[in-house]
DNA sequence: CGGTGTTCTTTGATCGATCAAATAGGGCGG
DNA sequence: CCGCCCTATTTGATCGATCAAAGAACACCG
């Protein structure tokens, strides 16, 4: 590893000033083209590349963004946020940011990350994936006035329009009107609803898909519908026994969709593949079950978690013209038919 | 965000120079105690923390290491990564070292990413992940003398002793006889293995230890063996067919091991749960099925990939006393039993 | 008391880039 | 031909830390 080139290297082989080369690098638009060319010249025939900390130094920007990476990894849905940071990462590098990961055992111990990482300038931006109502980390970077997007909206009533709040989220509810058109279409009529219990903003934005749905497709009755809606508490090592219940639905419902996969192979190991089913992130263990699933589109939320930060990093919040709310976006998710 | 304090500012605080601040910092024991309490009170007064970009364009060293993010997220194995990650970069924060993710299209593409982040002084090491024979990205690597570490054994066999390649992997041999040995254990006598074809490095060095086991613990012939080994291709989105061979067996097998939990539940739904089946890699899938796995301890991974990296980066190779080959590393999995 | 180490601390220079302000080179009207 | 403006380029200072070497303080010894 020899002495990396500097500007002034490619000035002298260029035959101009350091800052000439950094204006060919930053605003080239300033930059007579005869100039201009000469210098990309230099640069290309040293293989200069910019010292991306001296640059930092000076500019005070990073371009990193920071995202916590999650210690959960249980659950079949565990891949979901692999799949989010690809996409973060991969249309990240391309608008010239950097993804940084850390990780962080609480939320205090988080807060401390954020110290760290702003005041060394490591990050200039956080990504924050796990939220929840309340989450203190939201205070503390409003507080101090660090730009961040979530990955999730916040479900407490007051906080979903803040517009100091920026956040991407996909339209669970849509999601599940999408599965349950499918299945009646196909020609059930009882669908059932395999959820969680009520209380997690998720949970319900998802059983409200389905529900809408029903009342306004189907004619069954108040009752039962509600004797079609299962709420289990899921516990990832149990074999699929949380979603035993539904096969004790009497009678039988035509089909089910469901709040998750992993939901739905509690269900597929319960009926087995009698009932047409209908998963929910399309994980591979619904790939590998040759079950239909909604599909989060994590390149999108990546896509909208960037342009809103892009945006508010540039000091106007937004990014995408004619979107009528700049501050929050609403992805729709897609059913994938097997 | 008001202006942060730096060195000179702690300096003034405590009465001392910018230098004595600054060696408090990196090399405390050459600073007489009393002088490093008052300069230690400044730091905690003001809130100091260093500017990590200053540093690094001084030092020349970003304690960043980078890894790509595959995109395969096909695969019910897809969440390995994600836990290798999420060890790596808990165990990486703890010795003081950043992840940077990156991600790259192919080969070239991630050559050119090297080039990027360590002229840039992004990064000052790399962990790759899914290496196979003859990968141009390790040449690159050794020439530019950039230190890196691969989880994964270079499967050709002139390059697993070399010295500039360091590396860890999973003793998956050990891992299928645990497995085997397990079911043999509970009464099962003719074992079936369910892996891919031939040619895979990993999926070879699995089948191994699977083979060599019943050798040595059975009397079966070896036409019975041939019988009772079975490879197939895998696709994730088959639904589990590919397993499907595991039923033609004849007469069926006490037991089966696998190559993976994707192929142990291609097996499930081929068998149901007649037959004990061993999966590998104890994903949320195997959870979920109440099969037992051979888990990859992904921690200790992480662990021996920072150990050989922090060796290499100190300018020598390895870091645990009294390990015999400070250059590679082999962990031991362990059977999770359900 | 001067010389000679030791130990601890300070000073000046530097890493590689960008910012801010100054300078050169035209073009053009008066 | 001068003055003015506009554009293209250069110069000096700076970001916040560390390196290298010089300087201060003190003890010890002949």
């Amino acid at each position: 590893m020899r002495r990396q080139p500097t500007v002034t290297d490619v000035a002298s082989v260029a035959g101009v000033s350091r800052q000439t080369v950094s204006n060919v690098l930053n605003t080239p638009h300033i930059v007579r083209a005869e100039t201009r060319e000469r210098v990309e010249q230099a640069i290309a025939q040293l293989h200069y590349r910019p010292h991306a900390s001296a640059r930092r130094l000076r500019t005070r920007q990073s371009e990193t963004i920071g995202v916590r990476l999650d210690p959960e990894t249980d659950g079949i849905s565990g891949s979901l946020l692999d799949r989010f940071l690809h996409a973060l990462a991969e249309r990240a590098g391309r608008a010239g940011f950097r993804v940084l990961l850390y990780t962080a055992a609480d939320e205090p111990a988080e807060i401390e990350q954020f110290g760290r990482l702003v005041d060394g300038a490591d990050v200039d931006a956080f990504v924050l994936t796990s939220t929840h109502h309340g989450d203190t980390r939201i205070d503390w970077l409003i507080e101090h006035e660090v730009p961040f997007v979530t990955f999730g909206r916040p479900w407490g009533v007051a906080d979903m329009t803040d517009p100091e709040h920026l956040w991407v989220d996909v339209d669970g509810r849509h999601g599940l009107t999408l599965a349950t058109e499918h299945v009646l279409a196909a020609g059930a009529r009882r669908v059932a609803f395999l959820g969680w219990p009520a209380g997690s903003g998720t949970g319900d934005d998802r059983r409200a898909g389905w529900r809408s749905t029903m009342e306004a497709r189907t004619d069954l009755s108040r009752d039962e519908l509600d004797a079609l809606d299962l709420a289990v508490e899921e516990d990832p090592s149990d074999g699929g026994v949380a979603a035993r219940p539904v096969a004790t639905i009497d009678p039988p419902p035509d089909a089910i969709v469901c709040a998750s996969d992993s939901l739905a192979l509690g269900a597929r190991l319960a009926l087995g593949d009698r009932v047409p089913i209908v998963g929910y992130d399309d994980t591979p263990v619904a790939r590998a079950l040759g079950l239909s699933s909604v599909e989060q589109r994590l390149d999108e939320v990546a896509e909208g978690v960037l342009d809103l930060l892009i945006g508010a990093h540039r000091g106007r919040a937004g990014g995408a013209e004619g979107v009528d709310d700049p501050q929050h976006r609403l992805v729709k998710p897609r059913l994938v038919v097997r």
